[in-house]
DNA sequence: TCTCGTTGCTAAATCGGGTTAGCGGCGGAT
DNA sequence: ATCCGCCGCTAACCCGATTTAGCAACGAGA
């Protein structure tokens, strides 16, 4: 049906010349293999010509490689993470000529089992391992051939295998620091963690370093955080809930919501209780989530740097396929993409302070 | 480094037997070709030890598929739409031992045609040509040689290619029916588009198409559209502008807005001019985005079917490449997959009506 | 004139599997 | 005993590239 593909044994005849020339002058080693200049010039013109593509089949056939990766998360639909994330890398891959294969485990492990076989049947060349949200993970052991990077996510024991994951504790002294630039001292309480180490979701790395890095913040500031709610799933009718809770007892001056989601539930039931934002109550939060920017006041956010994220992890992979021998000693490496603060409208002086001039536009 | 894959030629010599009768064997024609039982058992066995897996670049090679297909979209991350549409499409290939490529244009044709030639340098058996929002896309002419399914979009030149398209028509008239069968008969403005068909974005299939279910559907009950507003753009921004604009003039019963994006704006405008939803408006909506479940009271709306989406291009596409040749006059078909209505709590009868007793539950 | 060294290219093997043609061996018919 | 034909398997080639080994042709030195 379709024109029969340009294959180097056309390029060689049209250049009157063997098959193994052509092949020596188009991969670049002609010079040093002494092919002369008249033959390398007949099979680029040749190859121009005929609009010659190599075969990836073939030379994966041949040299084991295929110029692709496999990108292997356990959900890639669920949240917008995953969008950003695998636009990231598949740009990144783009640059160097790679393709994406896509995969989801759906958490199932033989699932998982089945993926990365299909990923090897196809001889990728490097493995990145997704998590939607930053967890540990069990790595198979199918995976000990291939260069391998993980995404979001922590090795579960300590294996050789870099890591690439966001900045979650200077994610929370940016937080912080936005409060206190913005001159909160006191009333600063917490929705969906906190306010102790120990009130955290079960499993939540993010949980967990944000409060580290916003105590942090806080702490050197000499400030006291007022107090913390916890939430056990970090959705927005938790964080209604919690807020509520919150607003029966205590009128806050700033709240550090953990995600934006629960931001949003906090929100309304500021809105319920006829608190304005950022008026009465400032608010910060995490992810940067698109409902951020849709929310009435646009919401203060210091955001997942999920096309980061991916680039990120395609570069760290390339290091690994190209297999410097310098980066042996660095293979367990954990590498943190800042996550930035995008500064917005639920963010102002507390009214006391604004009085005394201390805020800041 | 990592132990050599099993190849046929193992499996052949732990059988006792040649690499042809072995491939003849686990290719399922020994029977046809009259290997005998004891030899098939032993290869079998032999594979079975072994853990042999066909390489499928080898194959590959030789018989110029590659069991991968290509999905190509203009941009994967925008919006949630990609992510669900991607996961239908990964399962439906999974199903099937099939591998997905993926790869975004950003709109430029010649990151396209890259694209689709890189995908064609890996021998792809099929191409998904997908679109973030619906619309017509011109189709290039490099796709000619390949199975292809157009994904949320129609071909501007009417080609040879089968089209999944969500049925949004149909969606028009779900979501007035909605109302409808509330019992709403008048006030009812529509947020976006109309009331009259050349009050649509331009460019915006989705828009033509709703209003056109919409009408219908109130025009078959006798019941006028008392209004619309159109959006330039489909944002909150713009639904809340529109929506505010409506209030300064008619206090409405019940809003369609024309999606999600633009219902959030509606319910701010709403707030604001202190009508409560749904007691004193009812509001209906399309494409049950993630907001949709989030806001206050939870929306009404009809689903973008995404996964759905994804399957069917998938499936569709197999016929494709399965060739069936009773298949071929149903080259340009376009498929319709329904929109369901997500029946939240946006909806309640009209005050009047809930006096009468005309209400639903 | 013969040998040795270059120069410039190609024959042949290889990757891992699929496919076709055909080769020995055995049994039945003549 | 001889021939035919079927059964059961394998030799050999193919896909499209890369890579190694080595072959002609030519010039220079002995």
């Amino acid at each position: 049906m379709s024109p029969r593909r340009v294959t180097l044994a056309d390029v060689a005849k049209a250049a009157g010349v063997s098959r193994p020339t052509a092949s020596l002058v188009l991969s670049g080693r002609g010079r040093e293999l002494r092919i002369s200049e008249d033959v390398a010039q007949r099979v680029l013109r040749a190859a121009d010509e005929l609009q010659y593509r190599p075969n990836i089949v073939s030379v994966g056939l041949r040299t084991g490689t295929s110029r692709t990766i496999g990108f292997v998360s356990d959900t890639v639909a669920t949240s917008r993470l995953a969008g950003d994330m695998i636009k990231g890398a598949l740009e990144a891959a783009r640059d160097r000529g790679f393709m994406l294969f896509i995969g989801e485990t759906e958490g199932d492990a033989e699932l998982e089992r089945l993926l990365l076989q299909a990923m090897h049947d196809r001889q990728v060349d490097g493995l990145i391992l997704a998590s939607m949200f930053t967890r540990t993970i069990k790595v198979p052991k199918s995976v000990k051939p291939m260069p391998t990077v993980l995404l979001n996510a922590l090795p579960k024991q300590p294996a050789a295998l870099p890591a690439v994951l966001p900045d979650e504790v200077e994610a929370g002294r940016v937080a912080a620091r936005a409060l206190l630039d913005a001159g909160h001292r006191d009333g600063i309480h917490l929705i969906g963690a906190g306010p102790r180490m120990r009130d955290v979701p079960p499993g939540s790395v993010a949980a967990v370093e944000r409060l580290v890095g916003i105590r942090e913040a806080l702490g050197e500031a000499d400030v006291k955080v007022a107090g913390g709610r916890i939430c056990p799933d970090w959705q927005p009718e938790h964080g209604l809930a919690a807020t509520r809770e919150l607003l029966r007892t205590v009128r806050p001056r700033a709240l550090i919501c953990l995600n934006d989601r629960i931001a949003m539930g906090a929100y309304q039931a500021l809105d319920d209780a006829g608190l304005k934002v950022p008026d009465d109550v400032s608010v910060v939060s995490f992810d940067d989530h698109p409902i951020a920017s849709w929310i009435r006041p646009k919401l203060t956010t210091v955001a997942l740097p999920h096309y980061e994220l991916g680039r990120k992890a395609v570069d760290v992979l390339f290091t690994e396929i190209d297999g410097d021998p310098a980066a042996s000693d660095r293979k367990g490496d954990v590498h943190r993409v800042p996550m930035p603060l995008r500064a917005r409208e639920s963010v102002a002086p507390p009214q006391d302070a604004a009085r005394s001039g201390a805020g800041s536009s």
